[in-house]
DNA sequence: TGTACATCAGTGAACGCGCGTTCACTGATGTAC
DNA sequence: TGTACATCAGTGAACGCGCGTTCACTGATGTAC
């Protein structure tokens, strides 16, 4: 009988019957789907079609559709505190610089990944009382909080005006992501990108430094 | 024979065949229908049976759910406005008044009218192409236009450092307007309407000021 | 004022579609002995 | 090392649902004469 003597390893059999890591693959058909089809258009069955898998195979996996955008918006929120952290790390190490640089990279995240960034910020879909969703996003605004703490030399959490600074950091940089998404900010839109991100960044800037 | 005799008017018979208004009926019916179902829940159907109305009549006054959702979205425009218009007639007359009054308006309509604000803003479903919506769209923007140029004393459309300050603007009320919708500013949401006003004033204000 | 007729604005049945979900099944894997 | 068996992770057919759209139709309205 033609049959394999020695155990498969899980990569080398393209064609067996266990996929082995369909819930990673689920993940990444997930995310292209999402990004092609949108919120609005994101099918359990597309995504299943994309990893080549059979409509039904991904209840092994995630309970629901809800499930697995649950899933993938908390894998967002962590890739999006890795591009601030890339750009931190490019950037002058003061407080001002550093900001701006979690900024640019938020902004860099939202017109990058325009559908998960709705996902992750806008959508209901995702179960956010979901503890590891909720603890991704929170990692985000901590960090937020943290780099505006830095900057004005006080606690916001102490300080509710320093606060104020918090949601007004948060918000530009937000309605800059979302704005540029929807095509509205034709002004910026027309520049080439690195004059864009200057333009960017000379608005985050001043906006925490007052001008 | 059990006939009416006399020609009935449009508005004294709740049964008649022809509607008399259906469009205005369906614009209304709409945006309930928005309102309570989002605009991932957004159907044809639904909008039709909160009309009173068969499902297929519909089609005689708008293409498709496409261009119900675009007259829908024009008529959000025309109110947005109009809601900034009040806010401005109750404010202080200088410049930081009113374009702060404007941002208030901005953030109140968002807040009052998420899923049509998320229309108007941020989907694809309406065709931002047609001339009403397009026009509608950019009666708002030129009146923000407006309102920065005053404050400056400059011309955004000559200054592009000016330009800066209307996008710095939008973003901040737009950001807000989104993040309050989406449940993320716990800090401003656990406020008194009075007290979460002021702190959006404030917010705004400080941007455009500098501090 | 009355009649004939064209046009308009509805109805309701029917269509095909993609969706999420369920279900009985089966091949693959892991473990106990 | 070999065998029996439980469990796991898939398959594919079937379901019911709401959707947009089409279509033949009909009642209401407006107009010409």
């Amino acid at each position: 009988m033609p049959k394999d003597t020695k155990p498969r390893t899980r990569a080398d059999d393209r064609h067996r019957y266990h996929h082995g890591a369909l819930r990673e693959a689920l993940l990444t058909s997930a995310e292209r789907e999402l990004a092609e089809k949108g919120i609005e258009g994101f099918s359990l069955r597309g995504v299943a079609k994309r990893a080549g898998v059979s409509h039904a195979a991904p209840a092994h996996h995630f309970k629901d559709t809800g499930g697995l955008l649950t899933a993938l918006a908390a894998e967002g929120f962590r890739r999006f505190v890795a591009v601030q952290t890339m750009r931190q790390a490019g950037a002058k190490k003061d407080g001002e610089s550093q900001l701006v640089a979690a900024g640019l990279g938020y902004v860099e995240f939202a017109t990058a990944n325009p559908a998960l960034f709705r996902l992750m910020f806008s959508s209901r879909r995702p179960d956010h009382g979901d503890p590891a969703l909720a603890a991704a996003a929170r990692a985000a605004f901590d960090r937020l909080v943290a780099d505006v703490a830095r900057l004005r030399g006080a606690d916001p959490w102490e300080d509710p005006s320093v606060m104020l600074d918090v949601m007004a950091a948060w918000a530009i940089v937000h309605g800059l992501g979302d704005l540029l998404n929807a095509g509205r900010l034709k002004h910026l839109q027309g520049m080439s990108n690195a004059k864009r991100e200057a333009a960017v960044a000379e608005i985050i800037g001043r906006t925490m430094r007052g001008e």
